[in-house]
DNA sequence: GATGAATGAGCTTTCATTCAT
DNA sequence: TATGAATGAAAGCTCATTCAT
């Protein structure tokens, strides 16, 4: 019993995988269930026993990895500790680690932003996504901004430019996944915050 | 002879513009010839008689626009005189006028870069106007970094990350169009390159 | 053993009174195994262990019950006695509580009649039916009209009349199951036979 | 031009009788729009540029020749003149004359009957179509009860009676056609209305 | 050159049937 | 025996492209 529920859970697994995989890189239309289902190694009738349809599949490809990094996003004081510019810190550190291993889901998230009208459900979850995140910075940044480490103005508007940025990164440069890359990126993203300098340099 | 020309340049123009709004709210798949027909006000089968086939609109769309716009990133000493400090902030509010205002041409672009195997003649040309930017503004960074104004380090980094950013600005809130949340921006922008400080800060 | 059985004898019940019941409603391509499962509180596997496939499930759906009806119209005369007046007259109300209370049996006749090359053995045996029906008050019919209550003319005439006539009726008024409404036409089949007036007009 | 709108037109009755004939033989799910689309001689895409869905050519294929009988069921009066009785003669030649060349346009109706969930739009016009025929002869079966022709009772039975008897001929002897074999009909027609001799008897 | 009817490949989705458990 | 996951044939429908007018 237990053994047969986790084959499901593996096969599901196995097809959400393939699906996120193609969805980003072929977009939604030109994904095609038959493709799907040749690279999960499963008949095309078994994707529909699995997810409704091919839109609930593409939600699920989008939304269940969503998941796994929201709290990175919504609960920044949960997962870093320290004055705020040590937060922010590990918090790039944190981000830049999920955009670029995560191209994938990247650009998922961007394709439905980029077509609000076609994808309103997700658009919705999305955009409250980011919403969230410039929230949930909020405090930090004027904590920040009080010790003097970060420039005066508007918390959110520091916020959205930091995730503008990085989200810029990953679409611009999309076939850069090496990690030195990425690094590099780190004291620029650092820089929207307040005028901070490379220790060596 | 010559007002031919004209009228037959003008309902290009009208097919061009229509599949231009089209394939940016809804990508190259979704977006039917006979639609783009309609909101020309042309007939189905004239589209045709312009453009050789669905891929062949569609570089036009992209590639008609980018000309137009070329010249801004690719050759910014020519249209930005004055010291470092004063080309970037040039440069800056050129670009983000293009951007705030060129949001077809961004989403267009966008898809590509998306999609490299998919559109491959286009991805190159988008990677090589990338690239041409990059080295267009080195020298630039280079002169103010010797002169203090920027932050020291990799040009081709700031370069970057600056594209970056506003590329990342314009996909990540989609729907802000209007000037004064851009303008906010450029302040951002500017901090890339060096610590700046609004004036009335 | 006996009870098993049983047991088996009454699941085969249920999964043929939900057979005939969405067979009847919703005609043979339109009823999706699954739901016969469904209705009948079995799992969709079990069907396919009584019957041994949709044909054969609706072949069943079918026959089975035509079996029960099938002798009052092929052994008239074993069933109503007197002279042939009374003897229609009984007959008319029999059949008439047929008709009435057997719609789904009547929906699903009348699907095979109307389809002649789609169900061949089905309809063979149902206009076998026809046929016998019309053989076995022959006799009766004359009788009637040599006694003079019944109008002259070829019996078989008379008989497929009365039968296209009750028939007619529940096709025709397909939702009118009440009995009111059925008692009202007897005198009306009665008077396919001969010129009878109610006794109270 | 005119031309043009003759072939169009031309085509389209083409599919539509194609239809007509397959749908009456098959019902609706069972007939394959390629089906149609062969029998018609075009290609199956064509028959979307003609009808919108396979549900609206159903539609058509049953709605269309109603109204071309619609009038004979209608507006009795209009058509057939003189006393009740000559006038039900004549109606009863009249509708015969259509049940009998008819048979697709009766067989298409009978699904719908058969099936008021499954097509309810159908349903209510067919619907209605009864209850108009019904009240457009109350008022002669009326003065012929007066004239003592018709038995007497509520004329609405005596028409429903009357409907239910051809269409039930219709259903339950399918396969005949023959004009001879439902010529024998009409005085068992006429015997619903009043008790009819045939002249030579 | 402009038109839009005709075509048919290719897509998503359904569901009877099979079969391992 | 009972189950329901897996399969894939088959259907409706879309739409880029062709081409006769």
């Amino acid at each position: 019993m237990k053994t047969m529920k986790d084959k499901k859970e593996q096969k599901r697994a196995l097809i959400l995988n393939a699906a996120i995989k193609l969805y980003s890189v072929n977009g939604f239309e030109e994904t095609k269930i038959a493709d799907v289902a040749k690279e999960a190694g499963v008949s095309f009738g078994t994707v529909f026993s699995y997810f409704e349809s091919k839109n609930a599949l593409y939600e699920a490809a989008i939304l269940e990895p969503l998941e796994e990094i929201r709290s990175y996003f919504e609960n920044v004081e949960d997962h870093f500790q320290g004055d705020p510019l040590d937060v922010m810190k590990a918090m790039i550190d944190c981000h830049v680690e999920i955009f670029s291993t995560r191209k994938e889901l990247l650009l998922l998230i961007q394709q439905v932003l980029a077509r609000p009208s076609r994808f309103p459900n997700l658009f919705e979850e999305l955009d409250g996504f980011v919403n969230s995140f410039v929230d949930s910075i909020n405090s930090i940044i004027e904590e920040g901004q009080k010790l003097g480490y970060f420039y005066k103005g508007s918390p959110s508007l520091i916020a959205e430019s930091y995730l503008s940025f990085i989200n810029g990164i990953r679409l611009t440069f999309i076939d850069d996944e090496t990690n030195p890359v990425w690094e590099r990126f780190k004291i620029q993203a650092l820089r929207l915050f307040g005028p901070f300098y490379k220790s060596e340099e």
